[in-house]
DNA sequence: CCTTGACTTCAAGTTGACTTGAATATGTAC
DNA sequence: GTACATATTCAAGTCAACTTGAAGTCAAGG
């Protein structure tokens, strides 16, 4: 397929220009050939942002994401530190997601519940954990 | 009980005393009694920290946790403010926790599978909505 | 009395992930 | 050939959430 300036990559994958020119000179995104000085890009680069893109919204830094870009193939023992990282945030995303989720359950109970002041609701670390009656407020159901 | 000083406040907590100061200063914890031009903390603060963390883990800004301690006690009609604000964290707990699941997906099929290079595996947008046949690399199990 | 340690305020620095602005160059349309 | 959009680099600015440093205050122990 034909190359894509970068206007068009921002266009595609709505990232900023800005943000693409960044991408690139923290070694996150491949330097494009350049035609006449202006960067001329593969239009494979649009997947690889779709994963930068999704990696990001998935709570990875972009030191981490350059690191899963670098992959594994080139170093052997295979893969370790690439594995590594995925072990590591693998644990990262269950604890964020209980925590989450424990968020949820006290939010919920305290939308339902009348309490006048967050504190005499459900949202603490103690209460949530045995959150059925987390309430301790003056009206609660 | 006696009152706490900031740094018996911060050793409970494991709040830093400079972080402390930050909150205050910035509307989210009160400004305690001064005694000698040192703060005073009732110990009802600590509750509060506590609320204020766990709401910071679950992905809250300080602003939205200020929104949040304010409450709807004071200004009628009850609470329309901090409903709106917990719904619309709900909604965006829900997105994260999603994403998250997504991503815990793409990385556990990776690890699984022999890719050379992350792009040649499940980790994007389009190829983990349907994520058994995730993998496109040259030595996928 | 003197030192030590915990505190005070205020200003400035830090980190990550960009964005914005200035000055300049190139490509496309009329 | 002259606008105008789009591109370039580089430096500096922004934002949240703090941290660090400087300079000073205060109570208690030796």
């Amino acid at each position: 397929m034909k190359p894509l300036s970068i206007g068009q990559v921002a266009k595609r994958t709505g990232i900023r220009t800005s943000a693409l020119r960044y991408y690139e000179e923290a070694g996150i995104l491949p330097a494009p050939a350049r035609v006449a000085g202006r960067r001329s890009y593969d239009p494979d680069v649009i997947r690889r942002i779709d994963i930068l893109r999704f990696a990001q919204q998935a709570g990875f830094t972009l030191e981490e994401i350059k690191t899963l870009f670098r992959g594994f193939g080139t170093d052997t023992p295979l893969s370790t530190r690439w594995q590594r990282l995925a072990h590591t945030k693998l644990r990262e995303l269950d604890e964020q997601a209980e925590r989450i989720q424990r968020m949820r359950s006290a939010l919920e109970l305290s939308l339902k519940c009348g309490c006048v002041r967050i504190e005499e609701c459900s949202l603490s670390p103690s209460s949530v954990s045995h959150a059925n009656d987390g309430c301790r407020g003056s009206r609660c159901s």
